[in-house]
DNA sequence: TCAATTTTAATAAATATTATCAAAAAATAA
DNA sequence: TTATTTTTTGATAATATTTATTAAAATTGA
């Protein structure tokens, strides 16, 4: 069990001077704890603890971050668009299998070089495949 | 105007067991010729040509010629689903001023490298920037 | 505490996607 | 060619998803 760092992400809000509300803590450390989440898995936690609250608030939450650079839009084959907290890049292996995502550090230098810096404003990378935990259940059919 | 080979994209479906019809030729033939296109794109092209053709064929078919690795699914963050005709690995560069997207050769073996071949069934990499055009414009002003 | 501003909840409205099914068309066999 | 089987289409109903609206509530700063 993760404890979460309220005054953190308090202050994530305030840098993008957004209120900080109880409704905005609470996706934002739902997210911080899942890594990837969509608007439905949001939804069935946060019904878990503010039953009240309102799926519009979600959405609406969600995208005000999004447009702030606070949270990272993922979209993905065959899956609803999950969302991150930003950080620095990396990239997703999604398994098709299990639909797990992971998060990968690769160095992508080797794809940018030709590009002129300026004109890169960002960069996602999918890797989808089979992850070893589902690898390892085939192989024992 | 591009000359569309009709007896290629036919044996495109007949390689799938697909049965060959006016209107998954037409959607091929948009695709082809336009690159990348999503639902609405392709449902105002055909109403030019096809006006009785329903949404819920354009839906259908493009799912099934999905499923049936014809079509490629490429999801791009503020933008709609685009479809593109499967090829070759290349990347995609989204303009997020003008939202047009272009096709990139990019060798990707330097990412792939840590990879077990076997579990890797396709990769998808976006580069999201400002395209030559629309810095030339920003320039200007 | 008070006032200005933003956010929330509830819900309506708008969009987008999928399901249903009878009729039409395509492929195959005779 | 024609008959038969199977698939596909079009129309539209049903779902699902997302956005807009607005009064009430909460947040922030003075």
């Amino acid at each position: 069990m993760e404890v979460i760092d309220y005054a953190y992400l308090e202050s994530i809000l305030n840098k993008k001077n957004l209120k900080v509300t109880p409704q905005r803590l609470h996706i934002l450390s739902l997210i911080k704890q899942f890594g990837h989440m969509d608007i439905d898995e949001l939804y069935l936690q946060i019904k878990k603890n503010y039953p009240y609250m309102s799926l519009a608030t979600i959405y609406k939450n969600i995208s005000v971050m999004v447009e702030n650079g606070i949270l990272n839009e993922i979209k993905i084959a065959q899956q609803k668009t999950k969302y991150e907290l930003l950080a620095d890049f990396h990239a997703h292996f999604i398994c098709t299998n299990c639909k797990k995502i992971e998060d990968l550090d690769i160095d992508i230098s080797c794809i940018l070089k030709g590009f002129d810096q300026a004109s890169v404003q960002s960069v996602q990378l999918q890797i989808y495949g089979i992850c070893n935990a589902c690898q390892k259940k085939k192989n024992l059919i």
